[in-house]
DNA sequence: TCATTAACACGGG
DNA sequence: CCCGTGTTAATGA
């Protein structure tokens, strides 16, 4: 038995579907930056986040990408399951945030599990809920919000992500999540850098006071 | 007015 | 040297 398995999804599915997935899924485990699943790409697998978290990013017909959302532990992306239930191609391109862990299920589960066990049922709406929801966040976010706010926003997220308040990420990085430009970020970096609300390090942020 | 693009210098690893 | 960073000038929306 893979220990968080039972760690994670101990309290949301019971024993017996905790001891199927542990059948039939394989772990695998990605390093930091890690392209899991691109656009285009057959979605043959379920993946169950034990740990880490994974960016689903969006590319328009010109190779510029758009951060839509994190899926995070204790989590599944949403996405995927659209994929698996149509058999179609990956609409999004889903990387590793940080190191990640997770459970592949192969897809064809899922119909027989819908049925089976009212705890995965419920699993799997209420990630479908909390996708949708962060989705019209991050809308709100493009629509409502003004730049600097989104570095913010996006900073903070990375912050709780990556458990600490040194950001391991670079300007391009940032500016390619917001569909913004280097030189926008790096001017909108230092101002809040002279207003004390950060240390700005090569590779790296420091946040001091959000 | 503000974002994007290209270009260049600086410097740390 | 390579690449991330800081800046500027030209151009566009």
């Amino acid at each position: 038995m893979i220990f968080q398995l039972q760690e994670i999804f101990g309290g949301v599915f019971p024993d017996k579907l905790i001891q199927r997935i542990n059948q039939v899924a394989t772990q695998r485990a990605f390093p930091a930056d890690t392209i899991i699943v691109d656009i285009g790409q057959k979605i043959e697998h379920i993946p169950l986040l034990l740990d880490g978290a994974i960016k689903v990013m969006r590319e328009d017909e010109n190779g510029h990408e758009m951060l839509l959302y994190h899926v995070e532990k204790g989590s599944t992306c949403t996405m995927t399951l659209q994929c698996c239930i149509g058999q179609a191609k990956s609409e999004i391109r889903a990387q590793a945030e940080t190191d990640t862990l997770l459970m592949m299920v192969p897809s064809h589960h899922m119909e027989e599990w819908m049925s089976q066990y009212p705890a995965w049922q419920h699993f799997i709406l209420n990630n479908y809920q909390q996708r949708f929801n962060e989705l019209l966040h991050t809308i709100d976010s493009i629509a409502f919000h003004q730049l600097d706010q989104r570095l913010i926003e996006l900073l903070q997220k990375k912050a709780l992500l990556q458990n600490s308040n040194i950001i391991l990420v670079t300007h391009q990085d940032l500016a390619t999540e917001l569909h913004s430009s280097r030189v926008v970020i790096s001017r909108l970096l230092k101002k809040l850098e002279n207003q004390k609300v950060l240390k700005l390090m090569r590779n790296s942020i420091e946040i001091l006071d959000m």
